[in-house]
DNA sequence: ACGGTATTTCAAACAATGTTGAAATTTTGC
DNA sequence: GCAAAATTTCAACATTGTTTGAAATACCGT
């Protein structure tokens, strides 16, 4: 390991916080570039907040459901509806959200829309 | 690929939709058991509540950033409240969820509290 | 054009989650 | 025991997400 942090733990640096913060977390912050460092090892922000709307999407038992049917084969509401048992605007609200969310795609064909997944939405399924 | 579904489309089974859905998914639904063998291919409610509680603990930005600190090393609350630039209570906020959802641990040392990924937190991170 | 079926849209009610600042708790060093 | 630092808890509030039922839209067969 480089001995790069010899000295006091934040006499080097005016990090914001008063002393002594634990000797090891000191130890490897220093070594990672100190608070600065750290930061820069972190995804940018606008990755955070693709990631958090992804998981937004996926943080409901219904549209869970509703990808996992997909994954089996592309359906029209009326049996995701079926299967569900839930009111047509209830679902159509949480396929908006996956739609939304570019996880499933729905297709218009004469009377019904099927819904099948993106690639992205078999992404989700695959973990 | 087997011949299991001879006949009209919802005529054998009596299915609560009106008469024709499209033909297509007609088929392939009648292959894997109609509504009910559909039903079967799903994962159990338990799990999929299980899975959104998950989701809903990384459908946050500040939370998702946390993990991302803790997945490079152990923090104490005030290393990440300084590169975080929020409050106290906001932040001890969004521990709390993390440490609920399992994802995170925190250790008391001293006067401080070092948090770090737990196992599932890890895995979180590694996708 | 009409009547019927499938699906979406809308606004209002409701529920869950996130934020804020002040007060409480925990631990340490003296 | 007391004061100071780190962190959490609490209650009020603000924001966001979900449900509901009614009305609108889109498409088809006649």
């Amino acid at each position: 390991m480089p001995d790069t942090c010899r000295g006091e733990t934040s006499s080097r640096t005016q990090e914001p916080f008063a002393s002594g913060i634990p000797e090891e977390i000191a130890a490897s912050l220093c070594s990672c570039g100190g608070i600065a460092g750290l930061e820069n090892l972190l995804p940018p922000d606008a990755e955070l907040e693709r990631f958090s709307a992804l998981h937004r999407a996926l943080a409901d038992p219904i549209r869970l459901k509703i990808l996992a049917m997909l994954g089996i084969q592309p359906l029209c509401v009326c049996v995701i509806k079926t299967v569900l048992g839930i009111a047509d605007s209830k679902l159509s609200y949480h396929l908006g959200v996956l739609k939304k969310a570019g996880l499933i795609i729905g297709e218009q064909q004469g009377n019904w829309i099927i819904y099948s997944l993106t690639g992205e939405g078999a992404d989700c399924l695959g973990r």
